[in-house]
DNA sequence: ATGAGTGCAAAGGCTTTGCATTAGG
DNA sequence: CCTAATGCAAAGCCTTTGCACTCAT
């Protein structure tokens, strides 16, 4: 999808919500579309000093609910957040259990397609409408082994 | 594992670390143990009101430094903790993204080979030491669907 | 007896909210 | 113009910490 196509399709999910897509919330998908993974507040608001912070928590949420981001939870005392998988693809979280760096990853296609198939029965078995998966890989990264 | 030798393990761990195994401690392993999910801090102190908000805290801390508990992270605004996989067995967490609510859920043995070997790798990949996966199915549960 | 563990209350820290100001349509 | 959005400051809420008391060895 093209930076183009993207703000484009953004703004479409704001206005089907009665929001708008304003300067500020256009800085806000631009930085988490640059960034290579993850971003929590304090990232955010260096790489932006301009955005206040009330207001980054508040885009925050609405773009989340109208299901443009992803709250990423780590074991890190932020959250961070990143773009939705539709609006980017597929892909999956390594977590460094000791400095709390978070690199994205994607498996191979037939392994995902396996999860696949067998979360959504899983999920049924309990009376569960699967909606997504969230697979997160722990360990020590290169720095911290 | 019967509930003496569970017991008997968690007090090992606790003395390795120069930590006791008092009445207390053994209480809120009792309650992790008899929930069938993750418990967060309120359904705790209300299930055992005998417990002081910062004593669980602090032994749910203590505990999980040393292996004995893992602290699940889900959605929800309290975090939720379960006793270690090695004192009860590998499982995932069922997610309701609408209530909060938490299952346990338990995946076929060939799938989760096919998780283990395909995850080590795309770790090592990525210089990363895999020591651990976390995977949860969001969705909605019976009641919210 | 003596240090670890506990419980109450207060403080911390991330996140949310109130309210006056600014900006978008 | 007029409401939505923003920014600053203050409040909320989960969690952690200080400190005196209690318990275990």
């Amino acid at each position: 999808m093209s930076t183009t196509e993207l703000h484009r399709v953004i703004g479409g999910r704001l206005r089907q919500a009665d929001q708008r897509y304003t300067y500020r919330r256009h800085q806000l998908v631009e930085l988490l579309y640059q960034a290579p993974h993850p971003m929590h507040i304090p990232d955010i608001l260096s790489a932006n000093p301009a955005l206040a912070q009330s207001s980054v928590y508040r885009n925050l949420a609405l773009l989340e609910q109208v299901g443009v981001v992803r709250r990423v939870i780590t074991s890190d005392q932020h959250a961070r957040y990143e773009l939705a998988e539709d609006l980017t693809h597929h892909h999956h979280h390594l977590i460094c259990t000791s400095c709390g760096a978070v690199h994205d990853v994607v498996l191979p296609d037939d392994v995902e397609h396996v999860f696949d198939t067998t979360l959504v029965s899983v999920a049924a078995a309990n009376g569960f409408t699967l909606s997504q998966h969230r697979l997160d890989l722990l360990g020590l990264c290169a720095g911290c082994r």
